[in-house]
DNA sequence: ACCGTCAAGACGACCGTTCATATTCTCGGG
DNA sequence: CCCGAGAATATGAACGGTCGTCTTGACGGT
């Protein structure tokens, strides 16, 4: 059995170096450098690069803390909007630099790999679901006001939320995160 | 003077080869190979992949046709409606898998390239400015029924779009982008 | 002959992965 | 408890290749 805290190291590397210069843009050398082990190492713990990205992406899912929608104790709508705006301060951490790795590894490994593709597919699904879940409970409650379905604006605000979040990266500011609560606030008042 | 036809047929490469696998996952020899000139040909037009990777994202903005949103043959919704009708038609004959290329480009290299970012962050704010000013003019006609102002709703539907458009790069299918429509619709109708 | 353009191969570096060797761990026997 | 053997794990260099860029010589035009 190998000792647990390299192959830790290893993950918590390859979330920065993903984060910082996406997945072909990091060398493995770059990720062993970064964990202070040796590069061959790697491969004790990981199949190959992929699976290492697979094991990262996994744990970048937890940390999205997608049980905070199911927190009855708030209402959905406020529950939803703290969803976000947890989301949003974990993106100000890291000057809104690193964006969000499904959309990241969406965009750079869609059409390099379907095993990547598909594990963005699912994870971004299970978001979907959970979002509209807490949408049923506001329709369900009677606060929501707009008339798309739960099912519509589900989906549209976790691929807005994206949008936002890749701009976000590119000015390098809060700005279109801003711009994304407003109309959540005007379509979920 | 060298003869323009090679440096077109590396744009037109290097487009097809960047949208296929981004930035970082194309290499120069796959351009060159695509375009079905030596390697070498490269560097007598370009000065470096950067600066071929910026030719080729003038060329996809130009693409875009953003005079379409100054078309004053029709009234403003229906304009810009259209306009993000002819962008989706344009994903379907690629299946999707493309997405755009500001968002990609911005996705891989906003951490890489400072050059980029800019060229980047200019393109979508260019965009932005042109979305809104559209939806100034359905204000003015009063035919704007949101509460919220032309400059927040043209902000938000450009990210929205590349949210919906990265998506669809994900599932290879059009459902996010029937979902904007959904909520576009249900904004501007 | 000179100049500008082009192309092919070289350059120095890096890539992801493998593999032979070194090191550590485990277990059983004395 | 200690020791030795074997298994498991770690390491670092090699492997076979690619990377972006540069350099030099060939070629054609004037």
């Amino acid at each position: 059995m190998p000792r647990p805290s390299v192959r830790e190291q290893l993950v918590d590397a390859a979330m920065e170096c993903f984060h910082q210069r996406g997945f072909n843009g990091t060398g493995i050398q770059d990720i062993a450098r970064t964990a202070g082990v040796p590069k061959g190492s790697v491969y004790n713990h990981f199949e190959n690069k992929e699976a290492l990205a697979a094991e990262v992406m996994d744990r970048y899912a937890v940390s999205r803390k997608l049980e905070m929608l199911q927190d009855e104790g708030l209402a959905p709508v406020p529950r939803l909007r703290a969803h976000f705006q947890y989301l949003a301060a974990d993106l100000e951490r890291f000057s809104y630099e690193r964006g969000c790795m499904f959309g990241n590894f969406g965009t750079e490994l869609s059409n390099q790999s379907d095993m990547m593709r598909g594990e963005v597919d699912s994870r971004l699904d299970l978001w979907t679901s959970a979002v509209t879940e807490v949408l049923d409970q506001a329709r369900e409650a009677g606060t929501l006001t707009t008339p798309l379905t739960p099912g519509q604006l589900g989906r549209f605000l976790v691929n807005a939320w994206e949008g936002a979040v890749l701009r976000a990266k590119v000015t390098r500011n809060r700005a279109p995160l801003d711009g994304f609560f407003d109309v959540f606030d005007s379509l979920l008042a």
